[in-house]
DNA sequence: CGCATAAGTTTCTCCTGTAAACATGGAGGA
DNA sequence: TCCTCCATGTTTACAGGAGAAACTTATGCG
């Protein structure tokens, strides 16, 4: 009963705790920086203990991707309540909860949509992915539902506001929406454009 | 005289031939894996040799990106002749040959919107970006002026259009616009989503 | 108990970035 | 013409990362 805690030498949960020292420099390091030792180093463990967790790198680097997409669902259906006003208000919230999202976890956000992380190979990366993605395309359906958005293929205004959203996320966090190109409020503004092209009249 | 082409010590231009290699490396390699050394190797010369031409690996991607940039304008350029007949065909062309020269070189794009190539720090990145730039703000106000465009802030539209295309560029390389999720031909059904809420009335 | 095994550690090899010391050959002045 | 300087190469050296292999510890199960 010495150091109760201090290195029982058998962790206890070092899968978890190399995840959240990873999802910490993802957070933090907005250099990208990423390194399988640098992880091991920041929870106490010898370089190679990470391998026992996880094949490889690239094995790390996808489930942290799966964690953000599950995380940034969690972030989007968070903010868009369904008793908020209208379907548009809605979009706006959740528009807004990914791209404060990225902001807040540049890394990770890059990471997610990286092609380290290739969903093509995990399916439990994908399945994250597109449970997340499902959220907007919910959120879209129900909009034409009540007569909010255009009646066009939902696929179109998916793509179409999934790519708006998703390149306001990733300028935001190269710090290219300078106020010297796109003004003072870039992603309200760009918002706005691209509902009044999904909504009807007005 | 014994021979003549193969190694004159000096090379000639070797900056330029890393420059090319390089740019050959970032349209072929997907995986983002580019390393000086690679590069070194696949022009010929020693691994220390490129660090009389470029003080770190950093100035060198700079460099890269920077070119990009030029390139990117460039395709931008040739593919929106000012004879066209309207100015939301020549929007639409435009949008096409960036996401188009994204696909035909992926590693580029995405270095060009990294954190690697930091635009805060070096002005003639910042400026060719800002040029390439200036090419959709030209566009879209002239668009203004013929009717073709809103009257509204034309840095909303710039924000929106310029967010909308990245973001169907970053989704294309990333093979993220699988049919299941967006249909069979998102781009154009984005872009014409977008337009819709950028032009009058129709 | 006693041992099989999961979970850590050390050690090793190969690779990268980068610095320093050395080599070469072309251009400009004596 | 020749000598010397210097830009542009090469070799060598070192620190740090990925990952494999061999070794160690402690823990759960018979």
């Amino acid at each position: 009963m010495s150091e109760t805690k201090d290195r029982p030498y058998h962790h206890g949960d070092l899968r978890r705790a190399l995840i959240d020292t990873a999802l910490d420099m993802l957070a933090t390091d907005q250099n990208w920086a990423f390194t399988l030792r640098e992880v091991a180093r920041r929870t106490g463990v010898s370089h190679a203990a990470p391998y026992k967790h996880f094949r490889d790198r690239e094995m790390l680097l996808r489930e942290l991707a799966r964690i953000g997409f599950v995380r940034l669902g969690e972030s989007m259906t968070e903010a868009m309540p369904p008793d908020m006003p209208s379907t548009r208000a809605q979009f706006m919230a959740a528009a807004r909860a990914c791209i404060g999202f990225a902001c807040q976890n540049p890394g990770l956000y890059r990471l997610m949509f990286s092609s380290d992380a290739d969903k093509t190979i995990d399916p439990q990366l994908h399945d994250a992915a597109m449970a997340t993605f499902g959220i907007l395309l919910g959120l879209l359906e129900r909009g034409q539902r009540d007569g909010s958005f255009r009646p066009v293929a939902v696929s179109a205004l998916a793509a179409a506001s999934w790519a708006q959203v998703h390149g306001l996320a990733m300028l935001a966090i190269s710090h290219q929406l300078l106020e010297e190109k796109v003004g003072p409020a870039p992603i309200p503004a760009a918002l706005d454009v691209l509902l009044d092209g999904m909504c009807h009249g007005n």
